[in-house]
DNA sequence: GTCTATACTAGGATAGAC
DNA sequence: GTCTATCCTAGTATAGAC
């Protein structure tokens, strides 16, 4: 929430709201988020975000977009750093971290899973189709085989879930007894973590 | 659309309309589900859906619960089967096909990735941590390393996502030009099918 | 066991002022 | 560039009849 009725070039406000909005969409999802509290995020009016986005399904695609090119993007960095050898460990270790990094964002981490399971409507069906063709395309560039990028996408997979339900929360911090079998997944998952307690 | 107005056991009744809430909440999500519309789905009044079944919330969790269920039941009755060799490939294949079994139901499929991306929700997060929870314990009776499992669970994430994506639908039917780069992850990710033209 | 009627709230989008 | 007022539809839930 900004200071009021402030006037703001168009495009400055424009990358505002996107911003709010993706906070509130991480929050709510497409459906369950209304253009209403993306609006009071941005501490503009509702109609205003309606009239610069047209509908609120042009404003999640701007913002699902966004999440999928930031992730293109982290992995193109890692390759443009300097030579990618695909057999080096440290070097699929580069490109692992460059994707954590963007999970430590949790709102990027939502709108992505909530992109994908809204892939019903037709065109967010179609920016999910886009935006994984993309990813695969750009880690094939690492000289992976396929098989090797679809492990590295398959282990990212499971990142996503397990910190979109929240199994890492508490984790390692003594919550074990209540996290229960999931505690053990999560620390398969994350072997390099410290032990519980 | 069963035939209006019949009377019929409650049990019955319930049975029905949760079959109804899981196609409806499959296609729409949990935010993005009307109780009007499972009530349509279900032949019965909307009013009736909510006096069920106290509230959407409980219906939808009655519906992720049973998704939740069916996998671990699936993982069980492979393990039921008879003596189960975590070294063997065709007992992981069992297994794995136990769970490809599952996906055939798409309704199953969106259900699930709903109730993932649904989980800030608190009553839908924690069957979530307890859903992935059980399902890691009882594939863990197979033998497996966490690690074995966090792979098998892994791969299993990978086909959720680029199965709700609709990132199959078509592969290898020709419309390889139009799915560009997600063909060959597609490809990658079951090598075994055949290869487009 | 199931419906109709209805209360009440919220949400997306438009019109038009400033 | 941004707001207020407003329309209209949809959605959850309750009350009470049959």
């Amino acid at each position: 929430m900004s200071s009021v009725n402030a006037r703001m070039p168009a495009e400055e406000r424009r990358a505002l709201i996107l911003q709010a909005a993706t906070r509130a969409f991480a929050a709510g999802g497409y459906a369950g988020t209304s253009t209403d509290v993306i609006a009071k995020e941005a501490g503009v009016s509702q109609p205003y975000v309606v009239r610069m986005f047209g509908t609120k399904l042009d404003l999640f695609l701007g913002v699902y977009g966004n999440a999928c090119e930031r992730i293109v993007a982290a992995f193109r960095a890692v390759l443009d750093e300097g030579p990618f050898d695909p057999a080096s460990e440290e070097d699929k270790d580069r490109m692992a971290e460059a994707y954590t990094g963007l999970l430590e964002d949790s709102d990027f981490l939502h709108v992505l899973m909530h992109g994908f399971s809204a892939s019903a409507v037709p065109e967010i069906g179609v920016a999910s189709r886009e935006g994984m063709g993309r990813i695969f395309a750009t880690l094939r560039e690492t000289g992976w085989t396929g098989e090797e990028v679809r492990d590295f996408i398959a282990y990212g997979m499971l990142l996503n879930v397990l910190l979109s339900i929240g199994a890492f929360d508490g984790a390692f911090a003594g919550r074990d007894r209540e996290l229960g079998p999931l505690a053990d997944l999560v620390r398969a998952c994350a072997p390099d973590l410290p032990d519980a307690q």
